[in-house]
DNA sequence: CTTAGCACTCCGCCTTGCCGAGTGCTAACC
DNA sequence: GGTTAGCACTCGGCAAGGCGGAGTGCTAAG
């Protein structure tokens, strides 16, 4: 049996009214909606069909059908317009990110905010890895006797910062040493920062011991994955009418919690376009009955991610839309285009 | 009528009891657990006495009966037994709290994660206010011809960093003028920058209209509040039963979604020990039915602040010992006292 | 191939009845 | 006078039963 026009256009008028009210879809339903010259007889038929080609489901006997994740899957690739935002929604959001944004983390905590108050779900925003960023320079900041603060930039304006244990040493000898890290270190991938830094050992062995030392803590403190994760719109899903019991959305919140999880489920293959995880499709026990729609986009040279999170009768459409919006002014924020 | 020793203890019990297990307290339990040869009869006249008092209620006739929020605050005032936390307890906290911060933001963060987990409620950690924490040095960095990275340090170890954009300048006259602000604000409080900075618009006046822009955007980008709050264990919340309807959580996590609503939460009259802000004494919609036990703490002169979050019925004794014992470490950690 | 008609299924909702928990009151008791 | 036993009463929660509606699958006719 094969997907022909007249079961494609039942399918998606069966998605999209599921989407908009929740409800399983009956064949009268479909016949109201998809104004051709068919009764509902006809149009149980063809349901039947879809129901046995996997794309739709009764969650019982003679209640209407829902689409399935592989119905989903087949709206989202194939059937789905794509939304145009108004003109007034791009202002907003573009008003939205540009007014309220000083650095680069709170451009990344805005974007959180914007992307969940457009789409009503929640959202993830996964700041950039800074792996292939370059570190611009390197500071030595004493905040105590024996404690220090590193800060390093990179080129692409981020600042990360840590605090190192330090070896007792003169003001002027830190100086030094900072002049000489960012000398050394400056133009460098972070991600090569620790390793030149052990590299450095050698060469900076006539200071003694307590460089090694601190070469050490600092090799150390750099591998220290830095937050990237923020959230927005928690308060979305809880309005959701399939998280009306609590232990649902608690499972979803308690499957959020662990940034490592969350690594797992923007997991996308190279740096593609927008892409959708529907339902089981999703590695993550715990939002099964959730869909992603998730984007990358560069800030630099790094790449961050960004994702809307809903229910599986979310509407594709729309946050694909922003997701797709949102990543190209992100994008653009170092291309220079645009008026930040 | 008086609050005499029986009727204390009995509504001691009813609290303690309600706390346990969330259902309304019957007379006959009430006799089973407060050992005393008294019969459900006497204690039901005790009961109607306390609920004419004002500190207790029927849910509905002929149930047994709840503490009002009266009835609570007397219990966290004056019945209540403080807990100590065990050996186990505080070693767990101290070494999750030490093992794995890098630096202050990060502290705190794993705070609030600490916090929720201890307690099985939402945490929210207030980083602390930096108005009255001294500045330690200012650098500029280029990001763009027309945009630097401010970075500011303060003595505390604090790193805030603001995007602004500048007026075309060298990078040579850029070095310059970040040591000139070093120099004229290291030492100063962070509340006095802005004003700072105005004043030193005339003295540098000879550099030229380019510098007068720059400062100007520099005061405006000072004045901008960091965001400060972090939440953890949001999904304890949807876990306690009075929030298994998941739009009464909705309402908890909405209010909790601004961060200017947040502030009226922790309004503590100058710097007092840890509070407990009960049901309706809570300023906020949305988390009447919620209890907060806060308190403050120190990182060198700045004020931070912390609260656990839970339900009416939540375990105060509890709660309060663990926002005690943090709010020392976390104080500690400037004191130098303990082996951060 | 399409459609009308029909019997059937099953959910949701309401009603009813019943049980259990708990109360307030009264009268007896110490 | 405080305490207690007894009793009638109230109310929530739960299960059972009945009903209506929505929707289906099947069959037979167009």
């Amino acid at each position: 049996m094969r997907l022909d026009a007249r079961k494609t256009a039942i399918l998606r008028t069966v998605v999209e009214e599921h989407i908009r009210t929740g409800q399983p879809v009956g064949s009268r339903t479909v016949v109201r909606k998809y104004h051709l010259g068919l009764s509902p007889a006809t149009v149980r038929n063809e349901m039947a069909d879809l129901e046995e080609m996997g794309y739709l489901v009764q969650p019982h006997t003679s209640a209407g059908r829902i689409p399935s994740d592989r119905g989903y899957r087949v709206y989202v690739d194939e059937l789905m317009e794509e939304t145009k935002l108004s003109q007034e929604e791009t202002r907003w959001i573009e008003g939205q990110l540009s007014s309220r944004v000083r650095d680069i983390v709170s451009l990344i905590r805005e974007t959180a905010r914007v992307v969940s108050e457009a789409t009503n779900y929640l959202s993830l925003v996964l700041g950039p890895q800074l792996d292939t960023t370059s570190c611009q320079s390197v500071h030595l900041l004493r905040v105590g006797p024996e404690r220090a603060l590193v800060v390093i930039t990179t080129e692409t304006g981020f600042v990360e910062s840590r605090l190192v244990d330090i070896p007792p040493m003169t003001d002027k000898d830190m100086n030094a040493f900072s002049c000489m890290l960012t000398t050394n270190l400056a133009g460098r991938k972070m991600a090569d920062l620790p390793g030149r830094l052990a590299s450095m050992k050698d060469e900076v062995s006539r200071y003694g011991q307590v460089i090694t030392t601190l070469m050490d803590f600092l090799a150390d403190a750099l591998v220290e994955r830095e937050e990237r994760l923020y959230m927005g719109g928690q308060a979305n899903i809880l309005n959701q009418p399939e998280f009306r019991d609590s232990r649902k959305a608690g499972e979803v919140f308690s499957a959020l919690e662990s940034e490592e999880v969350v690594d797992k489920l923007f997991d996308i293959p190279a740096e593609s376009s927008v892409s959708v995880l529907i339902g089981e499709e999703n590695p993550l026990y715990g939002v099964k009955d959730c869909s992603l729609v998730r984007g990358t986009f560069r800030l630099g040279s790094a790449l961050g991610k960004i994702g809307v999170l809903g229910p599986k009768r979310m509407d594709y459409a729309r946050a694909v839309a922003i997701v797709r919006f949102v990543e190209e002014k992100l994008s653009d924020f170092f291309g220079g285009r645009s008026g930040w």
